[in-house]
DNA sequence: GTACAGATTGAG
DNA sequence: TCAATCTGTACT
């Protein structure tokens, strides 16, 4: 299979087209000698200062979001309700303050047998105890964190040249017609941007955090 | 210095 | 349905 590292050039482009993107896309993990892998299905694009659910809305620039406005290919990275932390990829040039969440992730477990990274199938929801508790570990912002064991060490980690994170293009390509498109999740406080379709999950999947 | 909300989660 | 848990932010 053909892998490589997501460059620069990814990152650095409209928020809402790598949001997209992003899905199918693996996520890689080094800890130790060991790889964490996750393949992303679901993503959230957050594009400040207009967009109020941003914490860049007006360009506010604080001591928590001040790594959102670097160049694309960066970890923002921030603790919510005091206990889960949000994975987001910065876009867009240095100084625009644009990133996309990463909000589930479907595990890639070496047991082929216990399931495949083709979930299409609705059969497959009748899954065993076990499937069940892989499909727990990443099908949620603050739980792929945990996973992963990403913290606030990580933020301002350039992706592009870690050793410990990074992205790969394995050759797949999620069409437009796998992408749902649906409101963003926890921010009605936003108003009319809360309405925005920017959170984009792949149809079908089993590892999204809801429909 | 104090008060309070929040890009969530898991238990009940 | 709701509490856990704590940082960032606004305000006194």
């Amino acid at each position: 299979m053909r892998q490589k590292r997501l460059k620069r050039n990814f990152y650095t482009r409209p928020t809402l087209s790598v949001a997209k993107e992003l899905l199918g896309k693996y996520l890689i993990r080094k800890i130790g000698r060991k790889k964490l892998i996750g393949r992303i299905v679901e993503t959230e694009a957050y594009i400040g200062p207009q967009d109020k659910a941003s914490h860049a809305y007006k360009g506010k620039i604080t001591n928590r979001n001040k790594t959102e406005y670097l160049e694309g290919g960066h970890i923002y990275i921030y603790l919510c309700y005091g206990i889960h932390w949000q994975l987001n990829f910065t876009t867009e040039k240095e100084g625009k303050p644009e990133c996309v969440l990463i909000r589930a992730l479907e595990p890639l477990i070496a047991n082929k047998h216990e399931f495949t990274t083709n979930t299409t199938n609705k059969d497959s929801q009748k899954f065993s105890a076990k499937f069940a508790k892989i499909r727990n570990l990443a099908n949620g912002p603050g739980k792929l964190c945990r996973w992963m064991k990403l913290d606030k060490f990580f933020d301002e980690e350039d992706v592009t040249k870690s050793k410990r994170i990074w992205l790969e293009d394995r050759s797949e390509k999620i069409l437009l017609p796998q992408i749902v498109k649906t409101k963003r999740i926890g921010i009605d406080y936003a108003g009319e941007w809360a309405k925005k379709p920017w959170r984009f999950y792949i149809k079908n999947n089993l590892f999204i955090s809801r429909e």
